[in-house]
DNA sequence: CCAAATGTTTACCACTTGGTAAGTAAAGCG
DNA sequence: CGCTTTACTTACCAAGTGGTAAACATTTGG
């Protein structure tokens, strides 16, 4: 609250405290995301962070809080994220366009992100109900715009939270299957990925804009 | 070895040890496969199963040597399951289909199993060597029978393993990314599996057959 | 400059973890 | 029948878990 104009030249206190809340957030959300939740003790996360276990307790009175503040930054980072492309130019498909770039773009650079996000939904209760609770606002934008564009006859009429359902499973999937692949000895390359993102716009535009529409379209 | 003919009634040592085994290993994949291998201690497993602890060290040497029977549990059944519709009769593309159908049932069905397979390649190191190991003759098989399906001109021809790669992520997530989007307040519904499955299905078909050879079918 | 607030550490603690050791009751076999 | 093997239990244990208490150093406000 005070935010002194008179001198600290690096960081005030409360700045001090704000950047190693940042730093213990950033390595608690990279490493329950990787390993999971469970899988990540205190201790670890103290040692990657070069302090003690208490210190972190300090700034969240338990373990069970401390994921709740990440998962409040993991919603945060996601909505910034992909609410950017929901808000760029162009016309209904060219933004979906640009959404799936994005979220593929995501899943490369961080998939600690998206895999946080799936780990936590399977832990399941509060922590699943808090994950609904920040990303409502974005899923109600998100429905929104679908039905504005649907309005607007950019894309093919039908239940807004469905095609969500479909594009946001099916993106989401194809991007951070990745895993599995690599486990299964199928090693992704950079190619790999181009081409099943083509792929798949070419199927997101089949499903969202509709076979007719696309036929006159040449499929575009 | 023995396997009298004899007298037993009910079942022999063996067949009674062997039961025990299946029963530990079934409530051992549901639990990992569920809630994380991590998250699951030896006694909870124990207590699910009415035994202590140390009965199933009695069968296993550890827990990790208990997670590689689970694996390889795991890996059987995702075998049998797919190897099944890939044997099926039919023409290419309904052959396909019935793939498709067939993990849709089992992300339904069994959702600890491919959450299992999930879990253990995050996990990675060992254990995503070995399910690498167990499914690879799975993996070549149905590598084997995309290249006669293209040499036999039934669908485009392309790299083979980018084809498996681009299926399996997309089918797999679009059937398992349920939990997620329930986290995310879009309760998934039967209605909306089913749609979700046939625009899946109008997809790969584009995908595997090939926009050229769709037109000539009215997009089937 | 002193005292209070703040951020962090050292010292602990109760409990859970995977794992060992030893005992036991029954089945199998000579 | 006795004796071994098998499937399991009870009794432990050392290490690691999340969490508390208190001491300590630094900053900040009066």
């Amino acid at each position: 609250m005070a935010l002194a104009v008179t001198s600290p030249p690096k960081g005030s206190r409360a700045a001090r405290t704000r950047a190693t809340e940042d730093r213990i957030l950033a390595v608690a959300l990279e490493s329950f995301g990787t390993k999971g939740f469970d899988s990540v003790s205190l201790d670890d996360l103290a040692a990657d962070l070069g302090i003690t276990k208490q210190a972190i307790l300090y700034h969240w009175p338990s373990k069970r809080a401390l994921l709740d503040a990440v998962i409040d930054r993991a919603a945060l980072e996601l909505i910034i994220e992909f609410d950017g492309a929901l808000a760029e130019e162009g016309s209904g498909w060219s933004r979906v366009e640009s959404i799936v770039r994005r979220i593929f773009r995501v899943a490369m650079r961080r998939p600690e992100l998206l895999g946080f996000i799936r780990e936590i939904s399977r832990i399941g209760g509060d922590a699943s109900l808090r994950v609904t609770a920040d990303l409502e606002p974005f899923v109600a934008r998100a429905t929104a715009y679908f039905e504005r564009e649907m309005d607007a006859g950019r894309i093919r009429r039908c239940d807004p939270g469905l095609l969500l359902v479909s594009a946001y499973s099916t993106v989401l999937g194809a991007a951070t299957e990745v895993e599995v692949l690599r486990a299964v000895g199928i090693e992704p390359t950079l190619r790999s990925t181009v081409i099943r993102r083509r792929e798949l716009l070419s199927f997101l535009y089949a499903a969202m804009v509709g076979p007719a529409y696309a036929e006159t379209q040449a499929l575009r």
